[in-house]
DNA sequence: AGCGGAACCTGTCGGC
DNA sequence: TGCCGACAGGTTCCGC
């Protein structure tokens, strides 16, 4: 599901509702989204929210950090004492103000770790810069790129090139940068990763912007959804006309997951 | 090392 | 209407 964005929009949400709130139990409803002894992390509080990728990092009072990413479907939520539960809410966090913190995953390939903050660096050791990290530009991806035939849409999904971008903001970048989404990696010149990587931070500033893309049921925190979908120009949109130049826009499979362009002004 | 495909799990939608 | 396959915003593992 949820891409930078998203996660973005849900720890923004987050940060305003449950800091300083304190962790009173924890209820797990579903084993397999988590491992975790969170009996270690009763009483304390959270203090702040972060985003690495799309992992969201839950700094407490200790030096523990949760870990949580929502993969496909998951959310968080946070509702009064009085909500009854719903059928994909998978973990609880009862807080101090009776409200509580819901994990909520249809598909359950969510997760939730706990992790020592001083084991935070490890982590995330492999893991490529942010889009808007200085060490995110052309050189860079030229080096990273000069031995991968595969292509460029397939390479901007791996996290360990750089952090955060997934299936629908892949095929919208490569649009905005007109670059075609199949071109193995090592073809591409300096000037194309200098539009790639223009592209990423315009695009993911405005979805940012618009709270996210709601497709299907990414929510906010607040049940809101996110508007960035009514600024989709490629995907999505098999057989519609390109705004651009009003081709048809092309719907192909890369790597079993869609992809779409427009064939006429991405070469 | 790089690459393709399967697996994880559940729900929905379109075609026949 | 009902069944069945395809598909869904992600990541990891396995074998070549």
């Amino acid at each position: 599901m949820p891409e930078l964005p998203e996660v973005q929009t849900v720890i923004d949400g987050l940060n305003q509702i449950i800091i300083n709130q304190t962790i009173r139990k924890i209820k797990i409803l579903r084993k397999g989204i988590t491992s975790c002894n969170f009996s270690q992390i009763l009483g304390e509080k959270f203090l702040k929210l972060e985003r690495r990728g799309k992992y969201i990092i839950f700094h407490l009072s200790s030096e523990l950090v949760i870990i949580g990413h929502l993969k496909m479907t998951g959310k968080f939520v946070v509702t009064s004492k009085y909500v009854k539960y719903h059928p994909h809410d998978r973990v609880i966090f009862f807080l101090g103000d009776q409200s509580k913190l819901i994990f909520n995953d249809v598909r359950c390939f969510g997760h939730l770790e706990l992790i020592g903050s001083a084991d935070l660096l490890e982590k995330f050791k492999k893991m490529g810069p942010e889009p808007w990290d200085s060490k995110y530009n052309s050189q860079y991806l030229q080096k990273k790129l000069e031995n991968r035939k595969i292509p460029i849409k397939t390479l901007l999904l791996d996290q360990n090139l750089v952090a955060g971008i997934g299936n629908i903001y892949a095929s919208e970048i490569l649009f905005e940068a007109g670059i075609h989404p199949e071109k193995p990696g090592h073809s591409l010149m300096v000037s194309e990763f200098n539009q790639i990587i223009e592209s990423t931070r315009r695009i993911l500033n405005l979805a940012l912007k618009y709270n996210g893309t709601t497709i299907s049921d990414f929510r906010r925190v607040d049940e809101k959804t996110g508007e960035f979908q009514n600024f989709l120009k490629v995907y999505g949109r098999q057989g519609l006309a390109c705004r651009i130049c009003g081709e048809k826009i092309q719907k192909i499979k890369q790597n079993q997951r869609s992809t779409f362009l427009c064939s006429s002004c991405q070469t």
